[in-house]
DNA sequence: CTCGGAAACAGGAATGGTTACTGATCACCA
DNA sequence: TGGTGATCAGTAACCATTCCTGTTTCCGAG
């Protein structure tokens, strides 16, 4: 199964499961990249033509505040959400849009220090890197 | 004056100076904080009521551009402004949308590492920081 | 198993930041 | 100073996302 204890997952947070919900999680393994709300949207809808995408979208958002995916958001660019949760660099293609991930680049302590720097509570840290992709600088 | 040099900085990547990109980047120094195109928009039409909003954005784009400028972008939130163009993080408040300075924190090299670990041609990045900013923490 | 209330959904309208378009105006070099 | 290409004002369009409303589904209590 995708996610063991899918729905013990959602209890707990106290959504309950639904089969929108487990498509939108099927959809988000067989997109195997980083796609939009709206590839997502497209995928499920093949198999269950009836699917709103504002439910995709609701579905996203509470599949990501249990921890069960992660999303990412570049400017001028859809958000993007993934399966892969733990702390890691996507470079995304300003001429392409392609995503992919940048392997092997640890943070090395940066969320730490800036918790020491900062009088926020920290939420959130992540980095957003773009360039060209191999493709689009030769053309 | 603001910027030395500013029509020549201009004029090398083949623009001019208008009047409005000049009320733009005074705008923008007068906000002194991280404002959106929207807050620059209302200092300028203050002296200059028939500026356009359009005007406002590609003004910053064009001075962002040329590096004058620099700009940072939150999910759910407008692009914020700032004439900081020296690498520096910035927190934005989940709940009331400040943005302030997170002082002292080097990234240290991962850039560097970042080029080195893919074939992409790395044109940005950034570190995106959010959290509660102490008044909302007590709120 | 089945019933009732709460949660979630489909469909579509609305929102908000940003860009695109068009005819009028301006900047700047000869 | 005059011509011309860049820029502007005003406004419409765009697109990702959220909101709204009536209907359907989920699931724990019995």
């Amino acid at each position: 199964m995708l996610v063991p204890d899918l729905r013990e997952k959602l209890r707990r947070s106290g959504y309950t499961l639904t089969s929108q919900r487990r498509a939108v999680l099927e959809a988000l393994s067989k997109a195997k990249g980083h796609p939009s709300a709206e590839d997502v949207y497209l995928i499920v809808k093949r198999e269950n033509p009836r699917v709103a995408l504002g439910t995709v979208y609701q579905a996203l958002s509470v599949l990501e505040e249990v921890g069960i995916i992660g999303s990412k958001h570049w400017a001028e660019s859809p958000t993007r959400y993934d399966l892969n949760v733990e702390p890691h660099l996507d470079i995304r293609c300003i001429s392409c849009g392609e995503v992919s991930e940048v392997p092997g680049v640890a943070l090395g302590g940066v969320e730490e220090r800036i918790r020491n720097n900062t009088p926020y509570r920290v939420t959130r840290a992540t980095m957003v890197v773009e360039g060209l992709c191999p493709a689009c600088i030769d053309s």
